[in-house]
DNA sequence: CGAACCCTTGAGCGAGTTCAACGTGAGTGG
DNA sequence: CCACTCACGTTGAACTCGCTCAAGGGTTCG
């Protein structure tokens, strides 16, 4: 799969959007497109990060593996999202796809060399990270405070945001949530179970509707959004 | 308080320690040092930021306050580390002084200057960043799934190594919390009376010793670390 | 000395976990 | 085509951890 990407700045808007011509054309240079299976490693913890990306297609997870053995997702990338630890020695976490994903791949090298050479993609690189690191910190309030019920409900509001970007409003948001339960319940620090009956009150409650395993239609959203901040 | 930080880059090693004479004359420049007594307000969510800064002495909160009004502190500075959101037009978040606290006060335009101009600033300021935004992740685990006692274990054994960093192996580290008990609980997601009753259960299992009100004398370190990553 | 603040300690309660059983759908092989 | 399996999801019952409410100490400041 060595196909050159050329479309990797059109397509991921958040990082090349601002930039030039030239600068989209040395981006494309060094991309190559790449897909992965569900459940393939991009990046390994305690392997030094050898490629940079852009997520263009799926969903990935940044998970750890702690010593006791336990999988624990720290956190979610979607389409448009940087992937990867530019300048680092080693990272510490994996970086794993939770549904087929497309990615724009730079060798790690070539990446730094970019980010040098033009400096305006570094500063977009920073202020996206230091967003990024906002966002951290705020999730780690949900998870800090938040009921069961906010969680679930932050959460599948979260997804519904991401992945029905482009839904009309006005129409009720669907879509397939890319996690299983048990990853739920491991993003969300709550057990499979537990999971699930808040599901079920989301639904009892009138805020979402279930279409099978993973399907979901969001039928007040104001009500789902209020839940995830108040409760 | 207008004198020149002329120390800013020598004191501040995370960020400044890997700049030239020409890079860090530049800094000094731009610094001022000023200080904060505790409770005072660096940054407020909702303005834009004005300044950036170098964090010398003492130690700073990050927090927010959320609609229902109950504060959340996310995360803790300490000394070296850097404040502030170069580039971004507003902040979300709160940053206070939680004991008195001695900065090296840039102004945003010149700094955001002095950014460009000097490659390499900006360069460890990513990787400053991304470091801590895997440290943001990382402590989320412990926010999600954690007990009470990992938490506060946890909380004790980083303030511990940060606090008292130059403490010679074989000696017990001896410190004092820089936090309230309140304070401690915001950040943990815990109650005032949990974080006694969880400081009372590391003594009486002989982790640590408590010296006063915020006193601490560390006695297992491995346990205490043990503790919390494990429970 | 009283007041305010912070910390500690106790008793009861509730949300979420644990343990266990059951349901359901997809893939497999007879 | 049906039985089998296996992974995933749901549901129920008992238990536990941390919260809530309440009272009691210690220190500092007027």
């Amino acid at each position: 799969m060595t196909r050159r990407c050329e479309d990797c700045g059109v397509r991921d808007r958040a990082l090349c959007g601002s930039l030039d011509d030239a600068e989209l054309a040395a981006l494309a240079q060094l991309g190559v497109q790449r897909t992965l299976a569900r459940g393939d490693t991009l990046m390994r913890a305690g392997d030094p990060p050898l490629v940079c990306a852009n997520l263009q297609r799926g969903v990935m997870k940044i998970s750890t593996t702690t010593a006791a053995g336990d999988e624990t997702i720290t956190g979610l990338l979607y389409p448009g999202d940087f992937v990867g630890r530019p300048f680092a020695g080693a990272i510490d976490q994996d970086v794993v796809a939770v549904t087929e994903v497309e990615l724009c791949v730079f060798p790690r090298a070539a990446f730094e060399r970019a980010l040098t050479n033009h400096g305006r993609m570094e500063r977009l690189l920073l202020q996206r990270t230091l967003a990024a690191l906002d966002h951290a910190r705020l999730t780690m309030v949900r998870m800090a405070h938040a009921s069961a019920t906010a969680r679930v409900a932050g959460f599948v509001d979260d997804i519904g945001r991401r992945q029905a970007p482009g839904c009309r409003p006005g129409a009720a948001p669907a879509f397939d949530l890319p996690l299983s339960r048990g990853e739920i319940a491991e993003l969300l620090g709550l057990t499979i179970e537990t999971v699930s009956r808040q599901m079920k009150h989301l639904e009892t409650a009138g805020m979402i509707e279930r279409v099978g395993r993973r399907g979901v239609v969001v039928r007040n959203a104001p009500a789902l959004a209020a839940v995830a901040t108040t409760a």
